[in-house]
DNA sequence: CACGGTCTTTGAAATGTTTCAATGACGGTT
DNA sequence: AACCGTCATTGAAACATTTCAAAGACCGTG
């Protein structure tokens, strides 16, 4: 039986009596086969168990069938459904997703990506550690169709998909403010980050706008966007003057929030009586909170979704032009930043 | 400039003025060509951007450079822990990881599987939604090298990582009891998943052992094991008569265990005064909970990293034996079981 | 019965690597 | 000057598929 190698095209051929090229048109454009041929050279196939050779079809037909997605820190449940987005478009297109994940290292995201070029895969998606990065530059000079999830780009040299972030920090701010707080935290950091910066200044502005004093709204850095960054923010919240402390934050995203959260339960604080909390991305375990979350969401398999399309599009379409999706974020109100009676 | 095409060993080799095979002998055994010659090549390599194509080395050489992890459930975090551990033993052996996700479909799952056989990864790891799938033994007949991450299957056909999962039900159980409670609730299900099963014989033989009525045992059953189960779970418990309510829950997952505690803190119960919970995983979110959970460790990327080097082994070891590992979770203490004064 | 047309099947080339036996170059030793 | 050994390089075959021009088979028509 073969003795053990796995059965190719040409046993197949050999064991149902036809040319080899016949087995591949049984694969490839089975319309062009007699039923009779074909349904042989199917039961040789079933027979002898075979399974075509991917690389193989891959060299020779020039086109790979999958597609892969970098994402930036695995610990996020957010990217997760990112890439469950892309999963579904992907699984429309017939085509197999390689996730990969750089963890914030952009050593890694290079391993990552140098790889996939040597996969010759169809398309990558990524949300990079830094969207400026000169490898990216590399992957659009290639020719690689590129799509930038939750990121944007300077120049529109590839296309991206993101949120409207400024957007986003206006309506979180704009909430806390109709219920009446007069003192509010912006939570959050790097400011290197896109995402937190643009986050901030839509905070600052509708803060502003709306006629309040800038110093009121006060913000407190962090150095990354983890659970454990959100705790230590909200001891150096609780550290502040009483009379400086303000009664809401903000936090860049929902892993912060829930850090905050559970320090300032721990804490004693009532939230939100003492202290009201907005999140962002609104990922599953914001809603499923101890005091279900505000937060301000992403439509996360959306935004996989519609990257997706993009680069197919891009990979098949020959005359594709380079797009920058933006969706808008929206208010989910919650528990956390529920509407009370608020001494003046 | 190649007029578009990308470039392969043959315009290396050309534009360095050597043969093909030294091209190739230059990226495989770099000690065998002179330093001069080697470096000649380099130089073209960098200034033509050439990039080796995996397809056909692959077809070549015969051996695929890459894992798969096909996960059960990409919504819990679990999982991503586990594959985080894959990813890094993966990395260590200079190989890539290929992830997909079942979603807890059968027919997902086999499509998958089909997929990673066409591309003959160089070995399987995967949490089968039903560990005595015919598709999996037609594994093993082919040869693939296999690892069960997280179940077991009864004939030691492969190789497997788990951990004790009657322990782990014993420990949490035997921890209840110790705080004094006299009525469990253990909520879980569907009572098919391996896991399941035997989280709940564990509490069941400890309980009994430690001298309980096996009746002040309560099983409630749940679809799934998700967040909205927890919840649901929470509100048949609260529609409990009084005289028959537990006093705590061992719930058979971290999600369970978080839905559970939204609902009961929703429904103004005191945790752990009214009602204690344990969970089971220790996922992050577990311990940033707004009262941190309690909840039986497993160790996750531990468990992953395993995995990875016993599939490893099986792929490169000739005389390779399967083996079945089991780990021993461990119980991690936390706020909601926190021992105080227990009226008797 | 020759011809033309349609529908199937075939055979060979091509894809980009790796591998390995064979060749070549170069010094050193007799 | 002939010979030998070492070290570096070469050339061709092999891997499993796809593709496509060309050959064959079959049938009806004139």
């Amino acid at each position: 039986m073969l003795n053990g190698r796995t059965p190719s095209v040409k046993d197949v051929a050999a064991a149902a009596g036809v040319s080899l090229g016949t087995v591949s048109n049984v694969m490839n454009r089975p319309e062009v086969v007699s039923a009779r041929t074909r349904e042989r050279v199917e039961r040789a196939m079933a027979e002898l168990g075979f399974v075509r050779n991917e690389s193989a079809r891959q060299l020779r037909a020039g086109t790979s069938r999958t597609l892969a997605y970098v994402m930036l820190d695995g610990t996020n449940p957010f990217f997760h459904d990112v890439a469950q987005g892309i999963e579904f478009a992907a699984e429309d297109a017939d085509l197999s997703l390689f996730i990969c994940n750089s963890n914030s290292r952009a050593a890694r995201e290079e391993v990552h990506l140098d790889r996939l070029l040597q996969q010759r895969v169809q398309g990558i998606l990524i949300t990079p550690v830094d969207p400026a990065a000169p490898h990216l530059d590399e992957l659009v000079r290639r020719g690689v169709p590129l799509v930038i999830v939750d990121r944007v780009r300077g120049a529109d040299s590839c296309c991206s998909v993101a949120v409207d972030d400024v957007l986003g920090g206006r309506i979180a701010v704009e909430h806390l403010a109709e219920q009446g707080h007069t003192r509010v935290a912006f939570i959050g950091g790097p400011e290197s980050i896109g995402q937190v910066h643009e986050r901030l200044q839509g905070a600052r502005e509708i803060w502003e706008s709306l006629g309040h004093d800038p110093e009121d709204l006060i913000y407190l850095p962090t150095d990354s966007l983890s659970v454990a960054e959100g705790r230590s923010a909200g001891e150096r919240l609780a550290g502040l003057a009483a009379r400086r402390r303000p009664t809401a934050a903000f936090c860049a995203n929902d892993l912060l929030a829930l850090g905050l959260l559970q320090q300032s339960i721990g804490a004693g604080l009532r939230v939100p009586d003492d202290l009201a909390i907005v999140g962002f991305d609104d990922i599953e375990f914001a809603a499923a909170a101890a005091v279900p979350l505000t937060s301000v969401r992403q439509p996360r398999q959306e935004l996989g979704r519609a990257a997706a399309q993009l680069v197919l599009d891009e990979a098949t379409n020959p005359n594709h032009r380079h797009q920058q999706l933006q969706f808008q974020p929206e208010l989910v109100a919650r528990a956390s930043t529920a509407t009370r009676a608020r001494a003046l």
